[in-house]
DNA sequence: GATGAATGAGTCTTCATTCAT
DNA sequence: GATGAATGAAGACTCATTCAT
C-alpha cells in the first residue's frame, strides 16, 4: 500500500497543477517538483502524463457517478423532488469541495486526445440520458410538462455546470441554497404548471428540514 | 483585399483544425498544409499562433456580441419575450451555423494563456450580467419570481450553452424549435407563476408566427 | 549610368546599417526599407546580400589602397617622414569622414565568409608586409633601429588602428593633431635615437607647415 | 562537480568553433555535434547560446583582469618597467596559450549584442584608461613625454594587441622576445629621451634576467 | 524594370520519456 | 526502488532568395 501512498501524493499535486493549467501547459517537471519526486519516480508509478491526468479524470467522474443516484420511484422511497436534492446536494458537496477537480472538467475538459475527450464526452451524455429518462417518465406520470426532453435534460445539466463553475470561481460554499435555487428553477422549468404548488410546497418543505449547512 | 482574402483562407482552414484538436495539439504544420501554403507565408500573415487564435476568438465573440442585444423596455418596443426570443435565435442561427466556432468556444475555451482565458471568461462574465440584471428588472416590474438572480441566470446560461453544444454535436438544425424549448424553459424558470400563463401565451403566439424556420 | 546611381542609393543605406549592427545582424528587410525600395529590386543590383557586403568593403578597402602610398626615396622625392606623415594624413582623413566604413572594418572585421574574412586579413597582411619592408630600409639606411621589424610593423599599424577606432567613437576631427601625435610615437618607438633629434625636427617643421587643419 | 565537467566540456568544444566561425556562424548544432551530446544537454547545462558565449567571453576577460595588474609605485616594489614587462609576459602567455580565445577576443569581438558588444567596448575602455593613467603619472614624475597621453595609450593597446593578433596566427610561441619588443616600442615611443638610455639599460637587464623561456 | 507575395531550409528551444547508476 | 542526467522528436519562428505579375 506504500506504493498507493505515494501515487496519491503525486496525484495530489498534479491536480491542482491541471486545474490551475489544463493539460497541456501543466509539465512533468512542475509536477515532480511540486511533488517532491525525482523525474524517474514519476515513471516509476505512472505510465506517462497522460495516464495521471487519465486517473485523475476517473476519480473524478467515478466520484460523481456516486453521487447521482437514479431515482427510484416506488412505495417506500422517498419523494423524487428529493431525490433530486439529495443528488443535486452530493454533486455541489463535492465539487464545491474539490474545486480542482471541477476546474478540470468544467475548463479544462478538451482537447487533450481523442479517448480522453470521449470519456468526458460519455460521462456527460449519459448524465443527460439518465435526466431525460426522468423527465420522460415524469411526463409519463403526468408529473412534467410536455416538452422536448432532450433539450429539457440539456437545460438542466447545462444550468447546473454552470452554476457550478459560477460558484466554484466565487467560492460559494452556500451548498443548500444552490441547490434550492437550481432544483426550483429545474423543477419550474419542467413541472406541470397545475402541479407546480404542490411539489414546491414538498420542495420548501424537504429544503426546510435540513436548512442547516 | 487580396491580403484580406488570403488571411481568410488561412482563418478558415485554422477555424477548422482548432475546433478539432483544441489549440495546444494544433500546430502551424497543420494549418499550413491545409492551407496549402509555405510556412513563411504564414508568418506573412499572422504574427504567431497565438495571434492567429486570437483573431478567431475574437470573430465568434464580437459576432456574438452583435447578435445579443440587449432588452429594451418601453413603449413601442416589441414585448420583451420577444426580443428574448429574437437574441436566441440569432446566437442559435449563428452558432449552428459556425459549428467549428462553436467548438472552439464551448469545448477547448480554457488553458492557453492567461489572457486569451481572461478574454473568454470576461466575455461569459458579460452575458451573465446582462442575464442578472434583467432579471433583477424583471423583479422590480413584477414579472419575475423572488429568486437568486445570479444563480437563475447561471441557470440560463449554462442552459443555452449546454443546448447548444448538443445541438452542434447532433446537428440539429432547428431553431426555432430549440429556441422555443429553451425560452418555454427559461421563462417557466423565473417567471411569476400567476403571470406564466399569460407569458406563455404571447409567447406561443410569437412561436407561431416565426415557424416557418 | 542610372544603374549605377541606384547601387549607390542602396549602398549607402546598406553601409550605415552595417557599421551599426555588423554583417549577420543586418537583415535585407531593413536594408531595403531605408533604400525604400521593393525586395525583388534589390536583387536585380545585387547578387545577394554578401556581394553588397563585398562590395562595400571592396570601397572601403581600395579607398584606404590609394591613400597609402609606397615610401619613394631618391632625390627630388620629399622626405620620407613627410610621406609618411601625408600617408597618415590621407587615412585618418578617409577614416574619419567615414566612419562607418572604419566601423564595418574595425569592428565587425570577421566572421562573415572563409573569403571576405580573408580579404580583410590580406589587406591587413600587406599593409603589414609594406611598413614591414619600410623598417628594414631604414635598418639599412641606418635610420632605423635594430629590431624584429615584424613586431614593430605591427605595433605600428595596431597603434594606427586604435587610434583611429578611438577617434572614431569620441567624433575627433583634429586629423593632424592625431597624425602628429601617432607619427611622434612611431618614429620614437623605431628611430635609432642618435638621429631622433633630427628627425623630430624635421617633423615638427612638416607639422607646422600644414597646422592650419 | 560533475556538472561542472560537464560544462567545461561544452565550453571547451564551442570555444573552438566560436573562435572559428564567429557567434553568429556558429550553431548549437555544431556545438553539440563536437561536444557528442544531444541537443536538449545542451540546453541543460547552458540557458542559450547567448549564455554560453558570454560565459566563455566572461572568462577571457576575467582572465585578462587577472593578469593585468596596476603599477604599483614606492620603495620597495619592483621597478615599474618590470612591472610592465610582468604584465605583457602574463597576457602574451595567456592569449598565445589559448588561442580560441583571442580570436574570439581579437576577431569576432562584435556584432552580438548591445551587451555583449558593451562588456567587451568597456574592459578594452579600462585597459586603456588604465594605461592613460599610467602615462599622466609618468609625466608627473618626469619620466614620460609631454604628448596627448590618450592617443599614446591606444598607440600602446593598438600595438599590443596588434601583435597578439599576428603571433597568434603565426604561432609565435618566444614571448619573452615578444614583450620585450612591444616594451622597447612603446618606452621609447613615450619615454622621454634623456632618460631613454637608463631606462632601456634596466630593461635590458631585466629581459636578460629570464631570457629563458 | 519594379514589385512584393511566396518560399522553405535552417535555427533555436522545449519537454516527455528513458536508462545507467 | 530511487535518481537525475541524457535523449531527440517535435514544434515555433526567421530570413535570404525567388518568381509571377
Amino acid at each position: 500500500m506504500e506504493r498507493q501512498a505515494r501515487r496519491e501524493q503525486v496525484l495530489r499535486h498534479a491536480k491542482r497543477i491541471f486545474a490551475r493549467k489544463g493539460y497541456h501547459r501543466t509539465n512533468i517537471s512542475e509536477i515532480i517538483a511540486r511533488a517532491r519526486i525525482a523525474r524517474g519516480t514519476f515513471y516509476l508509478y505512472f505510465e506517462n502524463k497522460r495516464e495521471l491526468f487519465e486517473e485523475l479524470l476517473a476519480q473524478v467522474l467515478g466520484e460523481l457517478r456516486l453521487r447521482i443516484r437514479r431515482l427510484r420511484l416506488g412505495p417506500g422511497e422517498p419523494d423524487p423532488v428529493e431525490q433530486l436534492r439529495a443528488n443535486l446536494r452530493r454533486v455541489l458537496g463535492l465539487v464545491l469541495a474539490e474545486r480542482e477537480l471541477t476546474d478540470i472538467l468544467l475548463n479544462h475538459a478538451t482537447g487533450f486526445d481523442k479517448e480522453l475527450d470521449a470519456q468526458i464526452a460519455s460521462f456527460y451524455e449519459r448524465v443527460l440520458d439518465q435526466i431525460q429518462r426522468s423527465l420522460d417518465l415524469g411526463i409519463g406520470m403526468g408529473l412534467v410538462r410536455d416538452c422536448d426532453t432532450r433539450v429539457a435534460a440539456c437545460c438542466i445539466l447545462g444550468g447546473i455546470k454552470e452554476v457550478v463553475a459560477q460558484a466554484s470561481r466565487a467560492r460559494r460554499k452556500d451548498i443548500g441554497r444552490l441547490a434550492e435555487e437550481i432544483l426550483d428553477f429545474g423543477l419550474r422549468g419542467v413541472a406541470r404548471p397545475e402541479l407546480l404548488r404542490e411539489i414546491l410546497n414538498q420542495s420548501e418543505k424537504g429544503a426546510t428540514l435540513r436548512e442547516l449547512d
